[in-house]
RNA sequence: GCCGCCUUAGCUCAGUUGGUUAGAGCGCUAGAUUGUGGAUCUAGAGGUCCUCGGUUCGAGCCCGAGAGGUGGUACCA
């Protein structure tokens, strides 16, 4: 009889997904803990809300029939809607805040984390899934809110564990940039946009980069072209003069904004709002280093309306093969005053600032040597069928002591047994055959101080009998000693 | 999306003008060591040579198309 193998799946996880495995889901788990309380030590509740939104209340990435999946993961509903995984986590506190309006207390202050996903191209560090923490203001105008989401990005970061020199918010507002062009007179939005991506790209082309691609436009080194926004000399000038007004303190920048921004209406809104987030600053005492007014500062997102923030990592790391790895933004956010309008046609003002948990959490990884290996369970031994039961009574033991335990469950001899306590990080192995039962005694090894010995030993020999850091006592004292010897290792 | 480069074992890679049975190192499993982790030695398992089509007596190698990866660029709510 033959018979047709059926294909076998490869097993491989979709690109742009990763598996994250104990490490690096107890560093999120660590970053997520310390966000959250800063966020609610300033008042900020907490939310969550489903991944799925309906495609429409995403605004206006909408799935179409033809493609329904662009830059979204979105799906049909059997009633015909279209729902759509969320891409961050402001649509849907929009959606939520205009749906609830009535009910809430104004603001409306909220902090949440969770998975989004872009369906798009994945690049080094950069994924169709990841995770981000959020905190919005939704309800105040004041800017003072902003200073406050400010202040509270920077303590996150430094409760996170990010070290101060290592990380700086970078502040501006959009609409100095916007008062800036309608006085050159450039009006069209089409231009408007294409300033704005010029602009943005001053950290990575320079000032002659950014030069072309205000005027007629760049050519790469891959010989691509990439069209400019046509302006005239002139604004090109003022443009470049107003994103390099960058001074060493907020104050001193503001002022130099003003000499430069040259008395739009617009403009001058804008520097009020930054001399208010300004004078907050101070008084909560944001250090100059921490949060700085930076005019270049663009974020493509093209929903925020007055003031915008965007966290850099100054971190340079060397990877595994010697190349420097950068990390890029760690987070952004800014105020969008017409996005719970969409819902509700009121005009609703909003600021918020989110965290990209798990670029910071390669980035903290890097900093400090790819942090801590989680540590295994006390592992029991199973050397004997006959004593099972006794196995899982030392482990039922132990684990009701608060010590992690668990009994060796696979068939291996004793050697491959230890191989798995070592590579699991255990801090003890339990061993009991024969000869304990016959003496009543339970034998304890304290796998540390093995490994610590292992170097110094050449010999196979010497390294068994040697026996480091095994001890045999009697079965009375079996949870002292293991708690002797993990409370050494932790 | 566009341009370049790449795809051979779990990982990193070698593979001669196109010629018999496709290799190495690391890793994995086991033995040397009946009850002891590292090192050493030995053995073993592990392959759709990315896929499909073509050229050829013969293709991992040549040609075409596609997929995936990667670097740059564009976009990025």
């Amino acid at each position: 009889m033959t018979e047709d193998v059926p294909p076998r799946p490869k097993a491989r996880a979709p690109r742009g997904f990763q598996d994250r495995r104990a490490d690096a889901l107890a560093a999120e788990r660590r970053i997520l803990a310390a966000v959250s309380r800063v966020y609610e030590s300033y008042g900020f509740e907490h939310l969550d809300t489903g991944a799925f939104e309906y495609a429409d209340a995403l605004g206006k990435f909408l799935p179409d029939a033809d493609r329904p999946n662009e830059g979204v993961f979105a799906l049909q509903d059997d009633d015909e809607q279209w729902m759509a995984l969320r891409y961050d986590l402001t649509a849907p506190l929009a959606r939520f805040a205009a749906e609830n309006w009535d009910s809430l207390s104004k603001p409306f202050r909220r902090y949440a984390y969770g998975p989004v996903w872009r369906n798009e191209k994945p690049g080094p560090g950069r994924y169709r899934e990841f995770l981000q923490c959020d905190a919005d203001t939704v309800g105040s105008d004041r800017p003072e809110a902003d200073a406050e989401i400010i202040a509270m990005a920077v303590e996150g970061y430094a409760a996170a564990g990010l070290p101060r020199s290592a990380y700086a918010l970078r502040i501006n507002n959009r609409k100095l940039l916007n008062g800036l062009l309608t006085a050159a007179g450039v009006v069209e939005s089409g231009q408007k946009l294409a300033v704005l991506r010029a602009v943005d790209k001053l950290d990575r082309l320079g000032p002659q980069g950014v030069v072309s691609l205000l005027g007629a436009g760049r050519k790469d080194e891959s010989g691509a072209f990439t069209k400019g926004a046509g302006l005239a000399s002139a604004a090109i000038d003022s443009v470049l003069a107003f994103v390099e007004a960058g001074r060493d303190t907020r104050v001193a920048t503001l002022d130099r904004l003003s000499e430069v921004i040259g008395g739009s209406a617009e403009g001058d809104e804008g520097l009020g709002e930054l001399a208010r987030i300004s004078e907050a600053l101070g008084r909560m005492e944001v250090g100059e280093d921490q949060a700085v007014f930076d005019p270049s500062i663009v974020r493509g997102l093209e929903y925020y309306t007055g003031a915008v923030f965007e966290a850099d990592i100054s971190l340079q790391t060397v990877g595994e093969r010697g190349e420097s790895v950068r990390f890029g933004s760690i987070g952004g956010g800014g105020r969008y005053d017409d996005l719970v309008a969409r819902f509700t046609g009121q005009k609703t003002p909003a600021t918020g600032f989110s965290f990209g948990v798990s670029r910071l959490a390669a980035a903290l990884a890097a900093a400090d040597g790819q942090g801590d290996r989680q540590r295994g369970p006390v592992v029991v031994l199973a050397l004997d069928q006959a004593l099972m039961g006794d196995y899982f009574a030392i482990a039922r033991e132990l684990r009701a002591a608060g010590l992690p335990t668990e009994v060796y469950l696979g068939g291996s001899g004793m050697r491959a047994q230890m191989k798995y306590a070592d590579r699991r990080l255990s801090p003890a192995a339990v061993i009991v055959g024969g000869d304990e039962i016959a003496a009543g005694t339970v034998t304890i090894k304290d796998l540390d101080l093995g490994r610590a010995l292992a170097a110094s030993v050449a010999d196979n020999q010497a390294w068994r009998e040697g026996r480091p850091g095994q001890v045999t006592a009697p079965r009375g004292e079996l949870v002292a000693q293991v708690r002797r010897i993990v409370e050494a290792a932790a």
